[in-house]
DNA sequence: GCCAACGTTGGC
DNA sequence: GCCAACGTTGGC
């Protein structure tokens, strides 16, 4: 079983609309190195969601991974945001997994108390200049954070 | 809105 | 295969 964290801008989908439909595919990954990650996620797996780009960045609940990867259908969507026409039916490039709702912290974790407290000194999301939108996370780092929205 | 840090693209 | 130019991310 492993553990992950997972960006999105609070303006595009937030936790709440993740609770709201308890069920989504995480579309849209576009960066190789999050695509990978992807790939090794499966089913049991737990993620924290991360909302960037807001006022104050914050982990602000959890999910299940419910599906391993599978091609993300909006790359070859031309309406899309996402569209990317080098992937194809037989060679796609990018995927996407299903998650669960599980859920939404009442004190979200910020950015700002993880680069604080020191037992999240080697944290890889308070790193200047990640953007990396997947990330590896370890069990205690995962199960303090839980600690702390409690 | 600024800008640093990265990733990607494409000419050579 | 190098690397400059460009685009994107995301904290501030």
């Amino acid at each position: 079983m492993n553990y992950w964290l997972l960006k999105t801008e609070p303006t595009t989908f937030s936790i709440s609309d993740l609770k709201r439909e308890k069920i989504t595919s995480w579309e849209g990954v576009r960066n190789y190195q999050a695509r990978n990650f992807l790939l090794e996620m499966q089913p049991g797996d737990v993620a924290l969601i991360y909302h960037s780009s807001t006022a104050q960045p914050s982990v602000v609940g959890t999910a299940n991974v419910v599906a391993e990867a599978y091609p993300d259908k909006t790359a070859r969507q031309q309406k899309s945001q996402y569209y990317d026409p080098r992937s194809t039916v037989n060679k796609p490039i990018w995927y996407t997994v299903d998650i669960e709702f599980t859920s939404a912290f009442k004190t979200p974790v910020s950015l700002e108390h993880l680069k604080g407290d020191p037992f999240f000194a080697d944290m890889m999301v308070i790193r200047p200049g990640m953007r990396l939108s997947i990330q590896p996370v370890s069990k205690k780092h995962f199960d303090h954070i839980i600690r702390l929205a409690h």
